[in-house]
DNA sequence: TGTACATCAGTGAACGCGCGTTCACTGATGTAC
DNA sequence: TGTACATCAGTGAACGCGCGTTCACTGATGTAC
């Protein structure tokens, strides 16, 4: 019944896993502490360690974590963007809308990006993370890449664009975007960016109208 | 003689700064030691403590060098653009090219920008420092709006746009485009954004022509 | 249904190391008279 | 020009605390026969 059932210790791993994320987010790995997550859970520093058998295992675990529900979300978003309107492009700017208010309903300051914190922290910060990291992101590259090439055959572009970099371009705006929010103490500026990202593609598939 | 001259510990301080930067870009503020850092430039701890009375004060003390250097490099590549061309929108968009290219020929694997590396630290890390960097990012957000103003009294946008975004779309790149760049190992994801960036521009003020 | 054993989900105490910080002291250089 | 004192740019040793990690143990639940 391993696979199955709800054991007990899915739920504390799970806690601790939610805690660790919100204090990474605020505070670094590195400035997050081990005695501070189990303060929190309620948990003894033993039990952290039958749950993850280092620190660096629980960065993996967060990783994961992170990337299934962004995953998630993200198809949940352009999914309904498309349900809303079924021509491609039309479909991706109304996707694009989504995301901008998504960000700005996020309930906390600044909401962060776990990637981000991670990329900041000692280079031979665990194989395995960065890997995890770096596949994240191309992933992101790919669906979006599809997405303009489906748009492309219907409004083919005035000017040749480089589609990967232009995919890059939004989850470089988010990362960029979570950085600048965080020093300027405004959580407007990555919605903003996302919507000049909109205008964007817009005028490049549809010549600016 | 204090202002004037140059004092034998003026090197020590400028020295440990240099290292402090390449050891922080590499592994984060909270993951590099002080012992690190004296080790490298070859004095003893309590050297270093006549430097800087504490950590937060070697934080502040190289954002102060880092925003001091940003500045100066920015001022030069623009000024060469406007240097080459005295149109604004072209000079602009000559600096802008200038951009990218010192970015795709920085020599290590990935630069990394300081400010970031700083913004995904604790909280409360000393109010100095993130006045600082939000100082900075507030200062390039001003001379590009005053650009943009100037580029659309002689090239008007046919769509309304936010010029305060817009200049903000510059900095988040490159924050975004560096933490790109340092999860996929990909040094240029950065250049390929500032490129995109300009295109944007352009297409804004002169109607993708 | 009862007993024996295995696994799960932890506890509690101790560890050693590295970290940032302090403090009393010092040799070299600068300045006043 | 010589002497007295001040400042600069550090040294060396010690500190205590918090950190990640280990290890022997345990009570509750699950499984086999």
């Amino acid at each position: 019944m391993l696979e199955k059932s709800r054991r007990k210790g899915d739920d504390t791993r799970e806690r601790i896993l939610a805690v660790a994320e919100a204090a990474v987010l605020a505070k670094g790995f590195a400035g997050t502490s081990i005695d501070e997550i189990i303060a929190e859970v309620g948990i003894t520093k033993s039990g952290f360690f039958y749950h993850f058998k280092d620190k660096s295992e629980l960065a993996k675990g967060m990783m994961l974590r992170y990337l299934a529900q962004d995953r998630v979300v993200l198809d949940q978003l352009f999914q309904r963007g498309d349900d809303l309107n079924n021509d491609p492009l039309h479909g991706f700017l109304v996707g694009l809308k989504l995301f901008a208010e998504m960000f700005a309903d996020l309930p906390g300051a600044h909401p962060g990006c776990l990637a981000a914190s991670f990329a900041y922290q000692d280079q031979p910060f665990n194989r395995d993370i960065r890997a995890l990291n770096s596949d994240g992101i191309l992933a992101w590259r790919t669906r979006f890449r599809e997405r303009f090439e489906m748009i492309a055959e219907i409004y083919p572009p005035k000017q040749k664009v480089d589609f990967d970099a232009l995919a890059d371009m939004a989850a470089t705006l988010v990362e960029g975007g979570l950085v600048l929010g965080r020093m300027l103490n405004d959580s407007s500026v990555l919605p903003k960016q996302i919507l000049l990202y909109r205008d964007f593609v817009q005028m490049i598939f549809s010549g600016g109208k």
